[in-house]
DNA sequence: AGCCTTTGACCAGCG
DNA sequence: TCGCTGGTCAAAGGC
């Protein structure tokens, strides 16, 4: 731990810089050791990874920002986002008494996270997480480039020897190249939020020092984004997700207030496709993958700057030292090496999406927010709505950045009104922090549309307009049919994210004069995707957002409940833990579950879990029957029917803190999972 | 020269 | 069948 020393942040100073106050009475905090040691304050670093308006005592907040200064991309493939179920069920958590938390995920490529929130006594889990993802990505670099950035950390915290050890000397290589290039937007971000990394420390090494000489780095990161595309590396369309884009058309569609592009990977033979809807300053408003790549990420340029030396190929060796195959197979594979050619993009024109270099006059980074509900306290939906609402509004106005909404293409989905609706576009409205998706039913004659105003990424619908009225029944969900015989949800019948994401306990309020439906979250639709596209390795290059939705959740899950994801990675929400186990690591179909996305979001408690018939305590154990604390739902036969779902999203009563809570230790031996997967065909 | 973007035209699906 | 719409093609021009 000489050199590799790793930041940690406090949580109560990294999410607002407000709350100083907060840290009263506990003595100096670990901003103020920090900024004694290393002359610099986490929120330096953590303001352009989020920012809270609500402070500390807010509840927990739902949002899932990343940070503008890193691709989503490679957040996703970042180990934060490292799902538990490919990394290793082995899961430890250390705390100190600053309320931080170190996630050892001793995997396939064993690496320690060290996140600064700590899950049960804050209440910032997702932004926590990330930010100390971003912290950890520059351990990681250190480890695999030298000591780049030196950081304090704080004294009293108790690291394992072991943990500690393995933190710092373990080989990273895998995703250092991401690392590294992640490191350089925090390097990035930071120097324009005035940090400077050459304040960082006093142990640099001269190459540290000449490769990460944070004026020298960010003069050429600010000059490569000025040159464009044609830096020293050549020119190179490699976008953010690591992959080489053709833009092949351009459209303005209906609905859209911007014009579509259409790119295809330039791969040959690979069909892989994207929609980018991009306002007219530059800003990505929308992006549509199609198709999964049938190829590795194409080898990025060297630059030998930045203390890098590896290339992709060169981690995949190293990967493959490790243990871990290199072969994108599906994806989920810590592989990063779009990472490498982020390096390039970093030194030219890198964006958001990296799509590819445009005339913007400068980089223009995204920041992707997932804003679901973590609440279960007795806080109002408006509340709730209004702080989803202000935190993107916050970060969009804290780092003027577009918002991407990476989404995943489905032709129906189905809306918390039971109704099946299709999405014929979306916008960014002006003033307005969150995309507007326009949908119209589906059914036949019908002509109501609507639309809906949602915290990005669909999690949680924030407005929803009725342009008519449904002259129809609402539609019979469908059964789970599409369920393979071992109960797993995996391609070709993809997981549709948007469809579970709608799922969202906080959808809005169930209209009165719906009809409550059955309703099965993550069964009750069959993937939407074109047949053209799906192939079996179908998540793994697929989806960006797929890491998104379900790996970055189940990390989020990882981070936040361990004992979870030990226990039943993925699991629990719809996949049949066989599946894991019967499909190799080296997919993301088989690690990427079915399960309700909306459930990290909105359940990471444990009363929210309780609730849902998960006890974390008693993972696998049952919580008794659903009904017995979830009046009106019940799992009925054939599927994972959640009967009265919608009265669960209109019904804060389910917070109620006054229902009875589940007696873990008396809990059954049938778990509503086990209920649900035993529902399935076998 | 090669690869790219641009852009109008064309095609196919759908209502 | 027709019109609308999204998606794609391909020629032209730029870098």
């Amino acid at each position: 731990m000489d050199n590799n020393v790793i930041l940690f942040t406090d949580p109560q100073e990294s999410v607002t810089a407000d709350d100083d106050d907060q840290g009263e009475g506990r003595g100096p905090s670990i901003a103020e050791r920090r900024a004694a040691t290393c002359g610099f304050k986490a929120e330096m670093i953590c303001t352009s990874t989020f920012k809270s308006p609500l402070g500390p005592t807010s509840p927990r907040l739902p949002y899932f920002t990343i940070s503008p200064g890193i691709s989503p991309t490679a957040l996703l493939d970042s180990p934060i986002m490292l799902p538990n179920a490919q990394a290793s069920p082995t899961t430890g958590t250390f705390h100190n008494h600053d309320g931080i938390v170190v996630n050892h995920i001793k995997g396939d490529r064993d690496r320690s996270i060290v996140s600064s929130f700590d899950m049960q006594d804050t209440e910032y889990g997702f932004s926590a997480k990330l930010v100390s993802s971003s912290f950890n990505l520059v351990q990681n670099a250190e480890v695999d480039h030298q000591p780049l950035v030196h950081l304090d950390r704080p004294s009293d915290l108790k690291i394992p020897s072991s943990l500690s050890k393995e933190a710092t000397s373990r080989s990273f290589a895998a995703d250092s190249v991401a690392d590294v290039g992640i490191l350089n937007n925090i390097v990035n971000d930071n120097a324009s939020l005035g940090f400077h990394p050459s304040k960082l420390g006093s142990g640099q090494t001269s190459r540290q020092k000449e490769s990460l000489n944070g004026q020298d780095v960010c003069t050429r990161l600010l000059e490569g984004d000025q040159k464009g595309t044609n830096t020293a590396m050549g020119t190179t369309r490699t976008s953010e997700d690591g992959y080489n884009w053709r833009k092949y058309g351009q459209k303005q569609v209906k609905g859209s207030e911007y014009p579509r592009s259409y790119y295809k990977c330039t791969h040959p033979n690979c069909q892989v496709k994207k929609k980018v809807e991009r306002s007219l300053d530059g800003q990505i408003t929308e992006i549509i993958y199609k198709g999964a790549h049938n190829h590795s990420k194409p080898q990025p340029c060297r630059r030998p700057s930045l203390g890098s030396t590896l290339s992709s190929e060169d981690m995949s060796e190293s990967v493959e030292g490790n243990g871990t195959s290199v072969k994108v197979e599906g994806g989920l594979i810590w592989r990063n090496s779009q990472a490498g050619s982020k390096e390039i993009k970093l030194g030219s024109d890198w964006r958001a999406d990296g799509l590819e270099r445009t005339s913007s006059s400068r980089a223009t980074q995204g920041s992707i927010s997932l804003c679901g509900d973590a609440a279960n306290d007795d806080e109002s939906e408006s509340k709730k709505t209004e702080s989803c609402m202000t935190e993107m509004n916050v970060a969009s106005s804290a780092s003027r950045e577009p918002r991407v909404v990476v989404q995943i293409e489905s032709d129906v989905d189905i809306l918390d009104d039971g109704y099946r609706w299709r999405k014929y576009g979306q916008k960014v409205v002006k003033g307005n922090p969150n995309p507007r998706s326009y949908y119209k039913c589906t059914s036949p004659g019908c002509p109501v549309r609507k639309h809906v105003e949602r915290a990005s990424h669909n999690l949680k619908y924030v407005l929803t307009t009725y342009d008519g009225k449904h002259n129809h029944e609402v539609p019979a969900a469908r059964n789970s049919s599409h369920v393979n015989s071992s109960g797993c949800n995996l391609p070709p019948t993809m997981p549709n994210t948007q469809a579970v994401l709608s799922l969202s306990r906080n959808t809005h309020p169930l209209k009165p004069e719906t009809p409550i439906q059955d309703f099965a979250p993550p069964f009750d639709r069959k993937p939407e995707f074109k047949s053209e596209y799906v192939r079996p390795r179908f998540l793994g290059d697929f989806s960006n957002e797929m890491k998104l939705g379900e790996a970055a959740l189940a990390s989020v899950y990882q981070m936040k409940f361990p004992s979870i994801q030990k226990a039943i990675p993925y699991g629990s929400f719809g996949l049949n833990p066989n599946c894991i186990a019967s499909h190799s690591s080296s997919s993301i179909a088989s690690t990427v579950p079915n399960f309700p996305i909306s459930l990290p979001l909105n359940l990471p408690t444990p009363a929210n879990l309780s609730l849902a018939g998960f006890d974390i305590n008693n993972v696998g154990k049952s919580t008794g029957p659903i009904h017995s604390f979830l009046p009106g739902q019940q799992l009925k036969e054939n599927g994972v029917r959640f009967h009265g779902i919608k009265q669960e999203l209109k019904d804060d009563n389910l917070y109620d803190p006054s229902l009875p809570i589940v007696d873990h230790a008396s809990a059954s031996s049938s778990s509503v999972y086990q209920q649900a997967i035993g529902k399935f065909p076998s």
